[in-house]
DNA sequence: TGTATTTTATTTGTCGACAAGAAAAATACA
DNA sequence: TGTATTTTTCTTGTCGACAAATAAAATACA
């Protein structure tokens, strides 16, 4: 065995890399392991998946094409921050999307995605009773996720799923400062939605859907105000 | 001077490259120059920009991220088609964008942007004068995009923008074989919209807003009918 | 002649190297 | 000591070349 049988186990299949880096890159992004602001190094990150750079570029121009990162020319890149100031279009963005997909998925659900959606809604009573806050925005974030799918529109869905990613930084963010819970009203809010869609009561499901979301709006400005009375505070 | 002193002019400034590509495929890709389904060609890209394929890459993975283009793992990439079964979908989306736009134009519309609006408006009527179907398209997008801006929701401007420009492509596509003209009631109901914005009356903008969306929409389903009927003709 | 298999050709994905641009560090100078 | 200027360092943007993957062409075989 000579010296250029390299090891196979480290090889991997073309196109794989750009993938691979990009998944574990936003992963980290969203669960704050990277935190608004920090830097990207390209040749840190081509060594860490021993691979060349250009792989790992296009992962990142990917990743700014979704405003996960900035990048300054000739310059550094980094984690984009959160833009507290104009939280509020955030919001008004995110009530939106929760109406409208759950009126479009009262309204062209087909019979195979509501096992799906129920699932999902499962997985996030089980997150709110075992007090797993990482689990608890993971799992809501793929039942609204799934709802929005059942609704088939791609535009929709697109804008909410960056919202929901959008979110998920967020809620991350005080969800590990504050240890908060999610009520349980939120499952039982849930439910209801479900129910609505099953029915395809379109008007419900737009109700229930814009009342859920003010919720959740309301909960995380509560949380909001909290910590800037806590800033204040110190 | 020898031929080591390469001419200057042909010299780009380092980053420009890209841009430059990006811009003109996408461009390309709108006005239907490069219609759907047609092959994207790296080396001959290359080639005619006279850079590397490394940076003519980059501007195609944005491209991707936009939807504009689609790419085989390992083999084509060509102009993404545009899916007309479903194109209710598209429609819903566009009207809904009008709508929110337009209300959030009025609600957070600064001084400033008023003759900005104005000035893509008497654009838009300058167009519809001369008869000028390319120039009546991209001034009407323009128009509602600025209107966007002014409402300052970057989530719904970027979805607005991405629904503004599928938009081109489809009004492209009937306006050449037809040589329709877009009804001079559209500029009618434009400075209705401005004067809405203008004072501040959000329910008048939403409603104008939603309105203005389903005439366009109708006018374009009636070409659609038309080429339809057209195409089963012959 | 029609199908299966091999060979060739073409295009993409990845690599290592180099040059440009900008910040940081070092130096000169008052 | 403080400021202006040069030098160095570090990161990015671009390049040309090569290897893998797939389609097309050529060949073998019934």
């Amino acid at each position: 065995m000579t010296d250029t049988d390299s090891s196979p186990t480290l090889e991997r299949k073309r196109g794989s890399g750009v993938k691979m880096v990009y998944d574990l890159l936003r992963d980290e992004i969203l669960d704050l392991a990277l935190p608004p602001g920090s830097p990207i190094d390209e040749v840190q990150l081509a060594e860490r998946f021993k691979m060349s750079r250009t792989p790992i570029r296009e992962a990142l121009v990917r990743l700014a094409g979704e405003g996960l990162i900035d990048t300054l020319p000739n310059r550094s890149t980094m984690v984009s921050s959160i833009d507290f100031l104009n939280m509020h279009t955030f919001f008004d963005a995110l009530v939106l999307m929760y109406r409208v997909t759950t009126r479009l998925a009262a309204q062209n659900h087909r019979p195979e995605d509501l096992p799906v959606i129920r699932g999902f809604h499962e997985d996030y009573a089980e997150a709110i009773k075992s007090g797993d806050a990482l689990a608890m925005i993971a799992t809501n974030a793929a039942f609204h996720a799934a709802i929005a799918e059942a609704g088939r529109n791609p535009y929709f869905t697109s804008l909410f799923r960056r919202l929901l990613d959008e979110g998920r930084r967020i809620l991350r963010l005080y969800y590990q400062s504050y240890e908060e819970q999610f009520p349980q009203r939120f499952v039982d809010e849930h439910a209801e939605i479900i129910a609505a869609i099953t029915a395809r009561d379109l008007e419900a499901a737009d109700r229930l859907g814009k009342a859920h979301a003010e919720q959740i709006v309301q909960q995380v400005q509560k949380l909001f105000a909290r910590k800037n009375t806590l800033d204040i505070a110190l």
